[in-house]
DNA sequence: GACCAGGTCCTTG
DNA sequence: CAAGGACATGGT
């Protein structure tokens, strides 16, 4: 890890706008941000949102609702985030396994950062990105998310390297805080969405700057 | 109709 | 280890 590469991730995320709205930007509670966390994977967040407020009503929208429910059931709450099988079937993982080793959310708290990440790691169904998007907005643990967006915002200001790279390179140039990681997210994935794609893409600050 | 979305897993070379 | 396909719906 050069020093010169902490500085070119503090430079990106010193060209990152505030975010446009206020609040958290992944709301709901710890079990229903684990929930979101797999049902976002590769789908949109209104997908996602209304997937969430069918489960809700539904009453499932929990590790023991999710662990009750019927399979059958939850593919069809479950169905507009796309990949409906393997999500269900990995939601009834995840809850089983929370359930059974933790006997809830609230038995992980005492557990360390790592044992948790390697844990979720081991579930089918969740990956670096998953694992630390539950990390850092469910549990409040400082383990930096880099997901498709903070990827190409790299690439376009010329750090090329692997997620797991980018990862230790954000976790080295920010404060090693969860708060501080999940705004640092949340303006990555805001101002992409808007910059990032398309033709807009030709006015982004960021692949304009120079290092 | 093509292409993409806040990935992950499994199979091949 | 890199590359490619599968998983699936919904929006542009």
């Amino acid at each position: 890890m050069s020093a010169s590469s902490s500085a070119r991730i503090g430079r990106i995320v010193s060209l990152l706008p505030d975010r446009a709205s206020a609040g958290a930007w992944w709301p709901g509670g710890r079990e229903e941000i684990l929930i979101g966390a797999l049902l976002t994977q590769q789908t949109r967040w209104e997908s996602v949102e209304r997937a969430l407020g069918l489960l809700r009503e539904a009453g499932c929208c929990s590790l023991a609702g999710i662990h009750t429910r019927k399979q059958e059931d939850l593919e069809r709450l479950i169905r507009c985030t796309g990949f409906f099988r393997q999500k269900a079937e990995r939601l009834k993982e995840l809850s089983a396994h929370i359930l059974s080793t933790y006997g809830g959310i609230g038995g992980m708290e005492c557990r360390s950062t790592e044992d948790l990440r390697r844990d979720l790691l081991s579930l089918r169904g969740i990956g670096e990105e998953t694992a630390d998007s539950m990390l850092c907005y469910g549990l409040g643990r400082p383990s930096f998310v880099v997901d498709a967006y903070t990827e190409r915002i790299c690439r376009c200001a010329g750090v090329a390297a692997p997620r797991k790279a980018l990862k230790g390179e954000f976790e080295a140039a920010l404060p090693c805080d969860a708060g501080v990681y999940r705004e640092v997210h949340a303006r990555i994935v805001e101002y992409a969405k808007t910059w990032c794609a398309g033709k807009r893409c030709g006015e982004c600050r960021i692949r304009n700057s120079d290092g």
